[in-house]
RNA sequence: GGGCGCAUAGCUCAGCGGGAGAGCACUCGGUUUACACCCGAGCGGUCGCAGGUUCGAAUCCUGCUGCGCCCA
């Protein structure tokens, strides 16, 4: 027990440890009903670490630790993130590389340096050495992310580990995906997809943000026979050429004398129908649309339940492509649009309009407008919709199960569980999982080639399982050879990858290693617990659901918390583009890690919370201040064996320490473990303040007999209990005082649980604590030391109240250095306490 | 436009049908042998607004306002 305890030092010396006894390390004996198994969310390896991160997995580490000193063997894995766009993002700019597939891979390459400064070209790399890159930084940055977590204290198994790049889950994914394939809840389809034309990928539906955008509503004329004109208002002019019909509502009196009939499209000069379907918004703009190959998803509706002709203009770079569509063949119109082609969205407009404008046929000047235009969330661009082959997980024809397991999943908090019904109902479409990216799990499939070098994608050849995970851009399919790579009668790869949820929703199967150790995920499956954020429960949560529905149809996990976000002082949330620089390893060094955990404990499930340096002070001050008092408990003597607890004041300070430990279980049993610190920091605190100031001279007693053996053992009893309610909490300095006097961890302690036949103790505390309030007050007002010897305590109250105060009368005067405490029995309602001090206010003096 | 959440002392928050509370901040005081990273005391609030239910509402219901988020 060292003589002036400190919180420094204390992370590096118990988390190696922890690491050596391998303290939180899974035992993987215990039944399913034993383990408790957390499905831990892998970190974007790509990002940087902030204090959100610190804040949500310090909550799930406070469930692990409990659950572990319950009796639990606690299956805590860690994953990182490492698959998809954040990472091609971040090595493209950390290298200042580009990804360019058609180059060939180059085994000499050399890491580039870290570029320094903006505006520099980027280097063209091959596929290979894009990805050899992206593996290299995330493994790097993984480094980093291990360091913090240890350094916070997390209680996870390092042993179990996994990256969602890594093979473990290419397999797992790969084989996932082959198994969706065989019972057709995989398939692959050429259709309108929403894309992005900066990225130049799909992106599905979970993906997507509705942004405020500007434009402006053109009002354009249309020509019907005779020279009737038929007027049309559309914020997409550009998309003229892409026309396909007019469309308004069936009941629009205006229209009905043009269903049936056709117009011609001013400057292009094609005939299109004017048709009617419900779709169609009276109110908006001229009431009639123009349906084009596409402007948004409702074209794409009429273009599929109407049976128009597609006419595509649109390019995936989103340019206007080289070929005029089918069906605009006029020589008038074939001058228009050559004008048009190369050109951007933005640019067409332009021209289209000129054009319009030239010829008559835009009335009046475009009107300005904002509204809401769909963008993929992390584009900057608005989406288009091109047509393309993609692959699809089907999600739609499950709608109804999917509500079923949101109903049998324990939400916490529970209201979080309307947004996923919310979601799930909304589904518009199937899940689609293809991208069209490069560091990504490969689509396991190849396409037999044609005669005519055409691949024929309804004919997939498909890998063995055994084989997994494969790559169909360098591996072989059976029965060709590698001369046959996108030969006419050879073979060719997918092209595609996988959307980064489509391997994350498999999460739970990577951790408990579905197929893979089968012994392990019998143990382990389905987990207990997924913690995450509740701005990912449409991507993360909904697909993990989907996919244990679909692969072992079960839920994924019994519970759910959903962590709320960290707002900085302004109450905004918190980003590092607000330009805060305080780093969580700053903080941990700053405040130490039980500090900072402290503070992450306030913040319940759900619930946004203000990034708080105050807190982590208060969070310090808390574990200084048990250090100092196991420090005080442990230095008297220990009690001897035939000691007892006898006394009444003891007695009701356990009796206390049994309702906390009852309503601290609860409350963690439930996830609220912000209730749990709460009752446990008040009842330390008390303890500290009035219980040990009572006790002290008793404690402290040379010959005390039984009542100094009653208080010593009480003393250790409920530092004991503390010290193990706290350990979920404050692991560093939990770890240290129980170290002070017990071999093994308090990690691995057991759970306190309320001694049997225990009496209430509140009262008689409270008790206590009004008597000595009541004395350090009168001394206080007269500004007099504690110390001040008080000549009388009159305490005047109800009979039953009385006969309580008396049976700790000795200590009461004792910690007050009372001379004289009377009690007297009156009708009275409150307790009436008069105290008179002693006269002499210099006693200090005779020191 | 639909839905969810929040609104309590200067700040951060607890309380969720019968006393308006904690910590921080602030003020005053204290060399008490665990702790000055300490201890004691005090100041401080029409519990967002308006109705309703109830013997009784910060707490339940309705409406409104403001903030945040989710979905269209």
């Amino acid at each position: 027990m060292p003589e002036r305890p400190s919180l420094d030092g204390l992370e590096a010396t118990w988390a190696q440890r922890w690491e050596q006894q391998g303290t939180y390390s899974f035992p993987g004996t215990a039944e399913r009903a034993a383990v408790f198994s957390i499905d831990t969310p892998p970190p974007t390896a790509s990002g940087s670490l902030h204090v959100g991160h610190v804040f949500s997995y310090t909550h799930t580490d406070i469930v692990a630790r409990f659950q572990r000193m319950r009796g639990k063997q606690v299956f805590y894995p860690m994953g990182w993130d490492d698959n998809g766009l954040p990472t091609e993002r971040r090595v493209q700019n950390y290298y200042g590389v580009r990804c360019e597939p058609s180059l060939p891979y180059d085994a000499d390459f050399a890491e580039p340096e870290p570029v320094t400064k903006k505006g520099v070209k980027p280097v063209d790399v091959s596929r290979r050495n894009f990805v050899e890159l992206c593996e290299k930084l995330t493994a790097e940055d993984e480094k980093a992310f291990e360091a913090v977590w240890r350094r916070l204290g997390l209680s996870v198994d390092w042993k179990h580990q996994y990256t969602t790049i890594g093979k473990r889950s290419q397999r797992a994914s790969q084989r996932a995906f082959l198994r969706l394939l065989a019972k057709d809840e995989a398939y692959q389809a050429e259709a309108p997809t929403l894309w992005d034309v900066g990225f130049r990928t799909a992106v599905a539906q979970a993906e997507l943000e509705d942004r405020e955008h500007p434009g402006a509503w053109h009002r354009i004329s249309f020509h019907a026979p005779g020279d009737a004109k038929v007027f049309i208002e559309t914020t997409r002019p550009e998309l003229l050429p892409a026309c396909v019909a007019l469309i308004a509502h069936p009941d629009d009196e205006r229209y009905q004398p043009l269903f049936g009939t056709t117009v011609r499209t001013p400057v292009f000069g094609v005939e299109v129908p004017v048709l009617a379907h419900p779709a169609a918004e009276m109110d908006r703009g001229a009431g009639i649309a123009m349906c084009c190959t596409f402007g948004d998803l409702t074209d794409v509706q009429w273009w599929r339940e109407l049976s128009l002709p597609a006419r595509t203009i649109i390019g995936r770079d989103g340019r206007v492509l080289a070929d005029a569509p089918s069906g605009l063949d006029s020589p008038e119109g074939l001058k228009a649009y050559a004008e048009l082609v190369g050109a951007t969205v933005h640019t067409a407009r332009e021209r289209v309009v000129g054009l319009l404008r030239d010829s008559g046929d835009l009335d009046g000047e475009p009107r300005k407008i904002v509204r809401p235009v769909k963008f993929f969330e992390k584009g900057d661009k608005p989406l288009e919709i091109v047509s393309s082959r993609q692959w699809f997980i089907r999600s739609k024809s499950h709608q109804d199960e999917l509500l079923a397991r949101g109903a049998e999943l324990n939400w916490h908090p529970a209201y979080m569980k309307a947004r996923y019904d919310d979601w799930v109902r909304g589904l518009n479409g199937d899940w689609l999982v293809s991208r069209q990216r490069f560091f990504g799990v490969p689509f396991p499939i190849w396409y037999p080639v044609d005669d005519q070098g055409e691949p024929r994608h309804d004919q997939p050849i498909l890998p063995t399982e055994a084989d997994l995970p494969i790559d169909p851009s360098s591996d072989v399919p059976p029965g060709y050879t590698a001369e046959q790579r996108d030969q006419p009668g050879g073979f060719t790869g997918d092209p595609d990858v996988m959307d980064t949820w489509a391997t994350s929703s498999l999460t739970p199967q990577i951790a408990c290693g579905w197929e893979e150790d089968a012994d392990l995920f019998a143990r382990t499956f389905p987990m207990d617990l997924r913690p995450q954020g509740h701005d990912i429960i449409r991507t993360w949560l909904f697909s993990t659901v989907l996919r244990a529905q679909l692969e072992q149809d079960t839920l994924p996990w019994r519970h759910t918390t959903l962590s709320g976000w960290i707002l900085d002082p302004d109450r905004k949330k918190m980003s590092k583009s607000k330009g805060n620089v305080v780093t969580p390893m700053g903080l941990l060094e700053e405040f130490s890690s039980d500090a900072v955990r402290y503070w992450a404990a306030s913040g319940r499930p759900g619930t946004d919370t203000a990034f708080d340096q105050g807190q982590m002070k208060i969070g310090r001050r808390l574990a200084t201040k048990l250090l100092n008092a196991a420090k005080f408990v442990l230095g008297f003597d220990e009690p001897t064996a035939a000691a007892e607890v006898t006394e009444p004041l003891d007695r009701a300070m356990l009796a206390a320490l049994d309702d906390v430990v009852r309503q601290s279980t609860e409350a963690l049993e439930a996830f609220e473990y912000t209730t749990a610190l709460e009752r446990t920091e008040r009842f330390f605190w008390q303890f500290c303040d009035d219980y040990l100031e009572l006790v002290k001279d008793r404690a402290y007693a040379k010959d005390g007999g039984a009542a100094t053996e009653s208080v010593r053992l009480a003393l250790r009893t409920a530092l004991s209990t503390m010290l193990r309610l706290f350990a979920p909490f404050l692991p560093y300095s939990a770890e240290e005082t129980w170290s002070w006097w017990h071999e093994g961890s308090v990690h691995l302690a057991e759970w306190p649980t309320p001694s049997a036949g225990a009496g209430q103790g509140d009262e008689l505390m409270a008790l206590a604590s009004t008597v000595i309030s009541a004395v350090r007050k009168a001394k206080s007002d007269s500004k007099r030391s504690m110390r001040v010897p008080v000549e009388t305590v009159v305490i005047r109250g109800r009979q039953a109240t009385v006969d309580a105060i008396a049976r700790i009368q000795a200590d009461l005067a004792t910690a007050g250095n009372v001379a004289s405490l009377t009690l007297e029995a009156a009708d009275v309602d409150a307790l009436d306490i008069a105290v008179t001090l002693a006269e002499q206010p210099e006693q200090s003096a005779q020191r």
